[in-house]
DNA sequence: AATGAATGAGAGTTCATTCAT
DNA sequence: TATGAATGAACTCTCATTCAT
């Protein structure tokens, strides 16, 4: 395995003749790969997922791979350092300053079923990680300093709901993140077992609505003081 | 060798009258490669899985595999009804007969979270079934005739509770069991990763404990009227 | 490669208590072995058939095969020399004694084109020892020493007609058989390549029967004086 | 690696004009893969051969055969096609335009016996494919358009012959090329054994080259009126 | 006489990766 | 920057054969 690849494509070689061009066009292979790997390491895993896939789906050289990014396993890092970055660009987006603790905590909790049905990668990515011990999260230095903004925000939220009387005590901010996550996590990520046991179509865009209505009333109601 | 789970139903002994049906060597070199294809599977999927690893851990043969379950993938479907005849029989243990729908209720939400913690494979191979569609499970007459009880046992006790005015009315109870499961499934599926980013041991038994009676708590004040 | 097996299949253990049931079944599953076993090979050769097709389609267990004849190559050398016995059975048939040398070898003709007809499991067997180097036919001192018969009477049948002024002299026999013997085997041999080629049917009754009575008056055509 | 039949029909050489386009290299070892696969495949069959075996003779890697062919059946089915295109390119080459009937047809009659000498794999890869059921033949659109010019070429001289007067009347000409070509086929197919039979050598050039004139006179004299 | 269990060798094929230009 | 050619390692699976009863 060879040194990781920078998160940013850095073009080389820009000649003052030929300024741009070129570099876009190494961009754009570049994020062609990246959006192949990403949909594809989502669904196969590491191991599962194939590099000549991948480059069949971006519609480059299977060789440009390895110019790129060295090899599969540190464009897997890459793709998973991408995606960690897009969710908390996504989370970054979230500004509940001015709302009451309950209106912020609904935000919150909606905010968390949103980004995971616009971050379809992100899902099966995490469950990979996890399923081998996540031990590139581990030892991503990106993805460990990206702190998650959205555990802080829960937390003065969560504290600023309890001093105002309208959350009960006691309430761990880390166990409640993973219980609200884990509401709408599991649905996305399990919709298609789900749907097949359950005989019901938890697909459809009036299904994903009703359930997000249920989580946030669901979550809002267990906080309730 | 041992046999933890027989694939068949009623293993023979070997007697001096019924000499020569030897079902119990057999039922234990089955029995071994089906316990260690579940942890193989869950671990690394179907095409991440390794015939040769699942037969070392074993402690067979490789080509015993393919004489008896065909290929890696009846071996992967097999492992998948059996692991899923496990959860039912667990669920169906469940007796809430006599319970108020409170308590009722709390004994399920504890039980889903219970018995997530008891089949550690489950999670694995329900994870790697929705990363890739889902199939075996769709195509699975076994497991789906396999109805779970736990969502008509939800059910009717939401309808107790909600009669007893206890429980808020309004609550779906797919969408519950949903959210419910989502809890705890999210808790083991992600430990790694959360445990990772949060910086904090969720793998400790006290976590895990503490985590169940987060869940109970949260989901049981959730439903309250 | 063990020793090969007696070609008649001689009946062990034999008791006065039950005479002859057991042999029969032992025959039984014997023959069907090499029914099976004759097809299977004519069909794919030594090393294209499969000892567990031959068991299926004989209806018997595997391992009854290695019992009786020992091994593939011992089952293979025995079909051979099954079918070889079985050919010069039907030449020792053909009596010609009192014929005029015209139409006895018309019947010699004709009878090289029936005997292909009626054992369909010789002409593959025989491609297949000539693809391979004929050294099953050459090394088995049971078909070396069943002479043909056949070579013989054409022989004598052509020196009759010769000296009789009906055949043209200056045809040596053994080329004869060849050139006459070669008209009938290659029709029934490459039919289906034939008909797909000519886009025509040699399948039929009607296209074996033209063609027979084409190899007889063409054959005899090019004897006569 | 030496090309003696490319499989693209026109290698381009590399010039300091054309400076990357290498298609030597590439038409080397794919002639090379080629011409030992058609050995392999004459003398052992589709499932006899080994694509290892074939590998090494053409002294390639291995996995070249299947970066180029696919998998061992295309490649099969290519070294088919070939071959049948080089015995249509022989029969093309037959020119018999201002030729009596009779010089005609004993030049065909020839002719049919040269191009088999000439092309020893094709025996071996038609009795395989016949043994199997033809089905490569049958579904090769390359083979079945390239009809056959010599049984036009026949049919047209025996016609003409019958008009003459110097043949006989109402043979069939698909009939008269199956016997003349059977007369051919079955002494090269089956020389090994019919040598062991008979005792008599008939791979030396003398009895191939007697043999060859029997052929001619035989059919010949099976065709004058 | 008959059979289920088990195995070693090797087959076809896939795949990440490197070579060479 | 980009690509076709080539390769070693590993993987799934097949198959003849043996074991043990």
């Amino acid at each position: 395995m060879k040194s990781s690849q920078p998160l940013t494509p850095t073009p080389r070689r820009r000649s003052a003749a030929n300024p741009g061009i070129s570099d876009i066009d190494s961009n754009d292979a570049k994020a062609a790969i990246l959006k192949a790997a990403r949909a594809e390491f989502s669904a196969k895993g590491l191991t599962g997922a194939r590099v000549n896939e991948i480059a069949a789906i971006a519609g480059v050289n299977k060789q440009l791979i390895y110019y790129y990014f060295g090899n599969k396993e540190d464009l897997y890092r890459t793709a998973l350092e991408v995606v960690y970055t897009e969710i908390r660009t996504l989370e970054s987006g979230l500004h509940l300053g001015d709302m009451q603790p309950e209106e912020a905590m609904a935000a919150l909790i909606g905010f968390s079923f949103d980004y995971l049905q616009a971050t379809p990668d992100f899902i099966g990515l995490l469950n990979h990680e996890n399923a081998r011990g996540a031990s590139h999260v581990r030892d991503s230095k990106a993805i460990r300093e990206t702190n998650s903004p959205l555990i802080e925000l829960l937390a003065k939220t969560l504290s600023r709901g309890t001093r105002a009387g309208v959350f009960r005590r006691g309430i761990d901010p880390v166990e409640l993140y993973v219980s609200v996550a884990g509401m709408s996590y599991f649905f996305f990520s399990n919709r298609l077992t789900l749907s097949s046991i359950f005989a019901r179509d938890l697909e459809s865009k009036a299904a994903v609505q009703a359930y997000r209505k249920h989580v946030v009333s669901f979550a809002m109601a267990g906080l309730r003081a």
